[in-house]
DNA sequence: GTCTATACGCGGATAGAC
DNA sequence: GTCTATCCGCGTATAGAC
């Protein structure tokens, strides 16, 4: 992989700020010192301090986007289901240190003021509860497990850190009668 | 009961705003203008910005004991168990006006940036989860209904009004094996 | 108790040097 | 491309009138 543009290590600054100080501390001097540039170098890159959001929600859309396929290939493969898939990587602690998961807690941080985020947030939670209604074959199902993921990233919001959920989600997957492998196609 | 102090209105206005505008827009001006009063009037009644989201923590600290006291209250009368309160108040359509439900939002949406309302909601979501634990006997059943209950939380702060788990939650805890109404007791 | 007036600092954004 | 210098508006908090 090409190694990260001026740009990207910028947004890594910003999702890095927003995750571990909030959004509200969000500020371009933080986020240019964070990148190792200086504001005016930030102001280069991004015009305002929403271009820098856009950039981060553009981000977290192509993360969204190559993480479903990545689940949806596993499925196909026989690998693991999607179910399993979404709960691992939201509900185990190592997956907590994700890109994706990071950038993803960033955006719902910042989705409590800043609508376009938030409809960002909604469209990643919407395509996942699609491709999982899809494999289940049922909506409640489906939205139960969207649901546990969701739990546990408002737990991460929160500064929870760990729960039996977290280090048992196979189990309850089981009581819900999901599968851990799907039956390899063709 | 009595009617609102000139406190708990301006407790109910920077409520109101965090809700509806989010926690990045909050300014004393516009928690002032909300609640009716001047900024000079609300910083008599709250010396000071801080002291004003600490009369909101406060004030979720209180609700979220009177509610747990109901639902335990509940569950002894035999009316409803703790779990199927916890559902109803989080997932039901029209809890969601609740005066618990929306200080918690509150609280949620700040404490992406401030500690102290990271603590307070954390310590709200464990006495949730230490009275669920106590009457499914099981910590993992118990957590599985918090996580719910959390997911639901987490998408109140994306916007997100309406699922299938929130309209069919009953389904849910039944096939987690949850009765409705628990033995009475003596 | 509640208001007005004001001091003061901080953050976003622009201009322009290098 | 990246930096420094600077402007300007906004938000907190204080002083003090009524």
């Amino acid at each position: 992989m090409p190694r990260p543009s001026q740009r990207d290590r910028i947004v890594d600054a910003y999702v890095d700020h927003v995750v571990s100080e909030g959004p509200e501390t969000v500020t371009l001097d933080a986020v240019a010192a964070r990148a190792g540039v200086s504001k005016g170098g930030l102001l280069y890159h991004f015009g305002s301090k929403e271009a820098l959001l856009e950039g981060m929600l553009e981000r977290v859309r192509a993360l969204t986007d190559a993480d479903i396929a990545t689940a949806r290939a596993g499925a196909a493969a026989g690998t693991e289901t999607v179910a399993h898939y979404y709960l691992r990587t939201s509900a185990d602690d190592p997956a907590r240190d994700s890109d994706f998961f990071r950038a993803m807690v960033a955006v719902l941080k910042v989705a409590a003021t800043e609508e376009a985020a938030a409809v960002t947030a909604r469209a990643s939670m919407a395509a996942w509860q699609e491709v999982l209604a899809e494999e289940t074959g049922d909506e409640l199902t489906a939205d139960l497990i969207a649901a546990l993921g969701d739990g546990i990233y408002l737990r991460a919001i929160a500064g929870w850190r760990s729960s039996p959920l977290s280090r048992d989600w196979r189990t309850t997957l089981a009581r819900l009668g999901v599968p851990e492998r799907s039956e390899q196609c063709r």
